[in-house]
DNA sequence: AACAATTAGGGTAATTGGGGGC
DNA sequence: GGTGTCCCAATTACCCTAATTG
């Protein structure tokens, strides 16, 4: 398929603590919590503000499921809309950064974004 | 989260076990019972809670969700997203969810995102 | 420097998951 | 077979003030 060789690791994308909330639903709080008791290891700001790697959070959402009897998801030949766990951010970056215009999230990406 | 312009639909893309039960008038037991069953395929936060799809709720509730939304792209008066953050995400899912491919992205949104 | 919004810190109510039985 | 209810332990949400961010 269109598969793009290599991604260099370029700078780590960073989240800030209401925009994971939001990717999870719940409350910024809940999501400081994660990071306190461990379940998060976010960059800490020398103030104490945290940062959360976007890998990592990208992660936690593709755990949530899949120990179930649906077809394999190796993600060479299965369609990236078939990807709950994509659309749900997707739809989430739609609807706060794009106005919930989709069509304005493909201009964007076709702009270019690096 | 940082600032925004006005957000007319500001539909969460996750529902809580509580909002699922309001929608279809059963008891939040039986929305766990629905995930267990494999009935409801939702999001499982990292303490075993679950946040469950709003495209698959309103499908299920066979809410046609009125054709208001998603406005056709005929004209070019979008303004393309010139949001730093909103590209930094972008890059962030298109590395972790399509292999950074952003033609993926791209088909996986006009596939539809429910 | 001043401003609005966000975040961390606690404390307390509400929700959730799981099992068991009706 | 599916649902509503009661139990409990764990998790989360909402209240506040002070500090940090942009």
């Amino acid at each position: 398929m269109t598969k793009q060789p290599e991604n260099p690791q370029q700078q780590p994308t960073l989240y800030t603590p209401a925009e994971v909330a939001n990717f999870f639903r719940v409350d910024p709080k809940t999501v400081t919590r994660w990071a306190r008791t461990g379940t998060l290891n976010p960059v800490t700001l020398p103030s104490g503000h945290r940062r959360y790697h976007a890998s990592e959070i990208h992660r936690l959402l593709q755990v949530g499921n899949a120990p179930d009897d649906m077809p394999a998801d190796d993600g060479a030949d299965v369609t990236p809309a078939a990807n709950p766990r994509a659309n749900a951010i997707l739809n989430a970056v739609i609807r706060d950064y794009f106005d919930g215009d989709p069509s304005a999230l493909i201009k964007a990406v076709r702009d270019g974004l690096g």
